[in-house]
DNA sequence: GAAATCTGTCATCGC
DNA sequence: TGGCGATGACAGATT
């Protein structure tokens, strides 16, 4: 520490305040001899005590190099976005419908009808449609995805003689269902307005406009707000009034003539058929109560709460893919992994409006769930960063604390040190046995370790008092 | 009725 | 080159 170059003893000038009381600045005579610079302890009697003062002055000034303590190095904690989409439920958690709701079908027993109310009983929403997105990937399918497909392969060599009644009542009730909601497919085309929709959409496909336009059958007119749960414990079969029973044409519906058929046949019941098996218990389910508790979407935008869920029709998708008879689900569509897509899609011979609403289905499909993890992210990142900041802050005033205790102790070594530095030049005398004025004179040390008493000079940048 | 929020969709980019 | 995921922007539905 002593080794220090030059060091020029500090605080002389901001803690003069502070100067051992005994300094009296301009009293020390020095004699006309004085050369100035002369080593101090010279024969004075004080000199060890210097020696002592001066060590322990130059022990003080070594906490000057206030070592702060190194503060926990901040690592924030992130967390892979693996980990986080790990996470079950991904924000498509079931919401549980108070049971008031079941009842509460009033409203709605008026405007439709009751095929409608069992169609949309039996209709899913997009959680209920898509809930093992939420833990799998596309890629991640369980083995039920190829297994659907070859399934979907078996469906098409053999023309299903499962009864529809009974074994696929959703999917009676669907295509039903669609002879009366049409209209949905127009009032919810969910394309953003202004926006020019997908030319390849079936949409704007003739066959779809045909369809469209049919928007009032059998009397009913239908919106995506339909049925109650009044007749949920009827069995499917018994939502059909007697004009709309399944009839051996179920795709002829009204408005609809030129429905081009497939090199497969795509007759009605074999359409009905080959319409998905019911793979996913949550999607297919043939009970109204398994259903109660699926969440409802709206065909575009927020959930609509308060609605029983029961109420949730076909999304727009499963409308327009029961609209143009796509021959699989709307599950498969999305969530086949591309190869197993593609060959599915072989496996039908389908038009070019069914394809591209096949293509359009997936494409919105995989870009809702993707657009459900990216705000899922969006708002664990804003947790965490909430987190992050809280802890920064927390991390600033402890600081901010620590800062104020060395500001304090540094004065504290400040005053320490005037007052050594007054004392070593207390014990300084000149040849009269004068002291030595501190406004006069400094102590410089050298490289050497020695101590030299240096008047003060307009060249050595001291200021007299 | 306005604002906030939620959610689906589209467009775009990068891999 | 097509598929796909991510994401900003937009708009409708809902609160």
């Amino acid at each position: 520490m002593c080794s220090t170059a030059n060091y020029v003893l500090p605080l002389r000038r901001t803690c003069e305040a502070l100067a051992a009381p005994g300094g009296k600045c301009g009293e020390v005579s020095m004699s006309a001899g004085f050369q100035g610079v002369r080593p101090h302890g010279t024969a004075d009697a004080t000199g060890q005590d210097m020696d002592l003062a001066w060590q322990e002055l130059m022990t003080i000034t070594d906490l000057q190099g206030f070592d702060v303590p190194a503060e926990n190095s901040y690592e924030p904690q992130y967390h892979s976005v693996e980990s986080m989409g790990a996470m079950a439920g991904y924000g498509m958690g079931v919401r549980h419908v108070p049971a008031a709701f079941e009842l509460s079908t009033a409203p709605y027993e008026e405007a439709y009808s009751e095929m409608g109310q069992a169609c949309h009983h039996l209709g899913t929403t997009a959680e209920a449609l898509y809930p093992h997105i939420t833990h799998l990937g596309p890629r991640m399918l369980p083995a039920s995805a190829p297994t659907q497909l070859a399934c979907e392969k078996e469906q098409v060599k053999n023309v299903c003689t499962t009864s529809r009644a009974t074994n696929m009542p959703w999917t009676a009730h669907r295509f039903n269902m669609h002879h009366s909601s049409v209209d949905d497919l127009e009032s919810d085309s969910g394309l953003s307005l202004g926006s020019s929709p997908p030319l390849a959409s079936p949409e704007d496909a003739p066959s779809a406009t045909t369809l469209y336009q049919n928007t009032d059958v059998h009397g009913f007119t239908f919106s995506n707000r339909q049925s109650n749960g009044l007749h949920q414990t009827k069995g499917p079969q018994s939502h059909f009034p007697a004009a709309s029973q399944p009839q051996p044409h179920l795709y002829s519906y009204p408005g609809v003539h030129s429905y081009p058929s497939s090199q497969h046949s795509f007759s009605n019941e074999q359409s009905i058929a080959l319409t998905p098996v019911p793979l996913q218990p949550h999607y297919h389910s043939n009970t109204l109560n398994d259903q109660i508790g699926a969440p409802e979407v709206s065909s575009r935008g927020g959930p609509q709460h308060g609605i029983n869920p029961q109420l949730s029709p076909l999304s727009r998708d499963e409308r327009r893919a029961t609209a143009l008879k796509i021959p699989f689900s709307v599950d498969k569509i999305i969530n086949l992994p591309v190869d197993d897509f593609n060959e599915l899609l072989t496996l039908y011979t389908m038009s070019e409006s069914q394809l591209a609403l096949v293509r359009d289905i997936r494409r919105r499909g995989k870009n809702k769930v993707a657009a459900q993890n990216c705000r899922k992210r969006k708002l664990e990142n804003i947790v965490q960063l909430e987190e992050e900041l809280d802890q920064l802050q927390g991390e600033k005033e402890q600081l901010a604390q620590q800062r104020l205790e060395f500001q304090h102790s540094l004065a504290i070594v400040k005053c320490h040190l005037t007052d050594l530095y007054s004392k070593m030049f207390s014990y300084l005398k000149d040849e009269h046995g004068q002291p030595y004025s501190i406004d006069e004179y400094f102590l410089q040390q050298t490289p050497d370790g020695k101590v030299y008493l240096v008047p003060q000079t307009p060249m050595s940048g001291r200021q007299p008092c």
